[in-house]
DNA sequence: TAAAAAATTTAGACTTATCTAAAATATGAA
DNA sequence: TTCATATTTTAGATAAGTCTAAATTTTTTA
């Protein structure tokens, strides 16, 4: 088994890897709130252990091992909120600390029947895929708001920022997943943009709110 | 906040308190497979802490702040245990690893709102009180079921030994909570013992499960 | 394309929790 | 009540994960 630094590493490099091909080494320092130079020790032992792919000075990617220990990690972490807010009844901005402990629970018996439990959710609180037994998920293509044009009509399906204050603002505007939204307006000064919750509420928000703020069309 | 290996500790020590006025250094070291030197420096820790009462060479009792936390570990191993068995419909025997991991997880308002969820259960998989959100609860006068004689019943509400195989074996007689047992024979010879379960089946256990077996008159 | 800047790694130190071996203290049997 | 034994503590070492400061490598830019 791996320890908790080591879980937490992979995840972090499976998810900056989403967005770079290679994961170097300050991104994983400020993702994690760490030092480089903790950093390059960690990514020495988990190369060893061959979960990462690694070359001095040249960042790294994950093995397929490494992959699927990071997936198994997020699988856990997203049924958890799910479990959080479906079955406690906690808000969506509440749960992403609880789950982080929770995530590093082994048992993976217990994840496979709190899926079971759950009826095999297909996304978290905050729209994101949960990965299936088999590590298995599809990630929807979603776009930010701020991309969609005047009378462009979508639904709300993820978030980029997982932020309590974010999510909490998002709530009280009811922008929240499931959500059909149409752009009413978009205001060219500052980029912020008008639009239309389902068929009545009709509300503004700033670009940067836009931006985070991801649709299916 | 305290780290895993203090909890530990702090949950041994309530444990082995039960039976014993003050713990000794070896007692936790057995009971926590290491070595008497580590406990010692334990000890030193959670003395600082104000969490034990210690005086070197003379065994530690929990101060009130200490037992607060072993009771509330308590509390949630034995919450979680009760969800893994009547929500995901795990065996009594397999809970406990698991729970021994889960037991960790720090949120307050999670464990008083899965105690809500599963309806406040006053009792374990294994017939332990669960402690309320205040860290009360009553243990009930149980014996165990050797000290029992010809002819006396009792309800079985306990067990000492919370090993896989004895948990198994149990099941596989029977022999759960909540049943009803009249004593039919003690062998003289072996101190073994013939039962009656409910109204039906008789059957012959050793005196060792007898003496494992807790029972409420 | 060479020097400056940025990124990364190495070296050495610290903390937590553990260990072994030796020393100190307590206990209990003669 | 003293000595042998058992228990407990101290001293010093180790592994994991982190840190700072210095050295090295890569990248950028002039």
């Amino acid at each position: 088994m791996n320890t908790l630094a080591e879980e937490n590493y992979l995840k972090c490099i499976y998810h900056l890897g989403i967005d770079a091909a290679i994961v170097s080494t300050n991104q994983i320092a400020a993702s994690l709130n760490t030092k480089a130079s903790s950093v390059t020790d960690m990514l020495k032992k988990l190369a060893d252990k061959a979960l990462i792919n690694y070359t001095r000075y040249q960042g790294v990617t994950l093995t397929q091992a490494g992959e699927k220990i990071a997936v198994g990690i997020i699988r856990k972490h997203r049924l958890w909120e799910y479990f959080l807010v479906e079955k406690l009844n906690f808000k969506w901005d509440q749960v992403h600390d609880m789950a982080e402990e929770m995530e590093h629970i082994s048992s993976q018996e217990l994840v496979d029947r709190l899926d079971e439990f759950m009826g095999f959710p297909k996304h978290d609180p905050h729209g994101d895929p949960i990965p299936d037994c088999n590590g298995r998920f599809k990630t929807p293509e979603l776009i930010p708001l701020s991309t969609l044009v005047v009378n462009q009509c979508g639904v709300i399906s993820g978030v980029r920022d997982h932020t309590s204050p974010f999510l909490q603002y998002l709530e009280k505007q009811q922008l929240t997943i499931g959500k059909k939204i149409t752009i009413t307006d978009i205001i060219e000064y500052d980029h912020s943009v008008a639009l239309k919750i389902e068929t009545d509420k009709e509300i503004h928000i700033s670009r940067e709110v836009a931006n985070n703020l991801l649709i299916a069309l």
